[in-house]
DNA sequence: GAACAAATAAATAATGATTCTAAACAAGGA
DNA sequence: TCCTTGTTTAGAATCATTATTTATTTGTTC
């Protein structure tokens, strides 16, 4: 083939998994997918939830793993718990905001210019060696302040 | 008295618990103290650990309500895990990003300029009822860069 | 200041997300 | 093919966190 081929999903996880000396397998695949394909912030057991009828014999200590294993990878960002307790995951590492309502757990993007500078700035001075990102706002998205306020207002 | 007293943790925290309707009970004093004036950032287990010596009779429980109640009232931020599985609090709610070690579980403060600007964007823009931040990046620190050197080197 | 009511803390049990363990499985190299 | 190594699976175990129940404290009213 004489031209580039576009990067696929695929690419961009198996360069990462060959420099840790790690295999691709489907499993790994499948949650890199998922996560990079969606725009939601899965905990694992959403994952394994949303590949379970692709691949019925999937196991969530698996999706455990590879999730743990992409996060070390760096390709995939661990944003901790939102209100629930459980971890939620963010398949765009590109710098940007999250924001996460403590009442129905949800968490959206936000995209920001300073972000960037963040992360330039964090890079330049720490001296860690950086695996993710984890910029996060949480409170009460409006349609939640919205019920919180019919609730108040009935008792 | 003719002049302003100075501000103290105490009146950081009862304003906030006043307008919400909570009392200002020693548990609650204790904890806010601690992580106020400290600049690690404590898991519930060590916040209690850490309170247990003055406070025979605290119990753990009252620790995890504490904090909750804290993070709700937007006086304590919470972080998230940090490598381990326990969430990480920390007693600064001013801007700045914080730094966590995924081998040590140790988080450190960062200041910077960029999270002002961040937080400011966020809360116009959102539409949300702001309650904490988590600006927080992981990775492997300088000294457990070491470790993971040597360990390699003898393996 | 005693007696009541509301809020809070304590102790402990229960929950449930996550991790561990052991066994089966797959891929690659001699 | 056989062996070695890495991976997945299934289920048991762990342990941070939450819920429950009871005792204590606090604020209030007479």
């Amino acid at each position: 083939m004489s031209h580039p081929l576009p990067t696929t999903e695929e690419d961009r996880l198996i360069q990462p998994l060959k420099q840790a000396g790690l295999r691709l397998t489907p499993q790994r695949l499948a949650v890199y997918r998922y996560l990079a394909g969606v725009t939601t912030h899965p905990t694992a057991q959403r994952v394994y939830e949303a590949l379970l009828p692709d691949n019925p014999s999937l196991s969530l200590a698996t999706v455990y793993n590879t999730l743990e294993m992409l996060v070390g990878l760096g390709v995939v960002n661990a944003l901790g718990a939102a209100g629930d307790d459980a971890v939620h995951y963010d398949g765009d590492v590109s710098p940007h905001v999250n924001l996460a309502c403590i009442d129905c757990h949800r968490v959206i993007d936000l995209p920001s210019e300073h972000v960037f500078a963040i992360k330039q700035e964090v890079s330049e001075r720490s001296g860690y060696q950086l695996l993710g990102a984890r910029v996060m706002y949480y409170g009460v998205c409006p349609s939640c302040q919205v019920i919180r306020n019919e609730q108040h207002a009935t008792a």
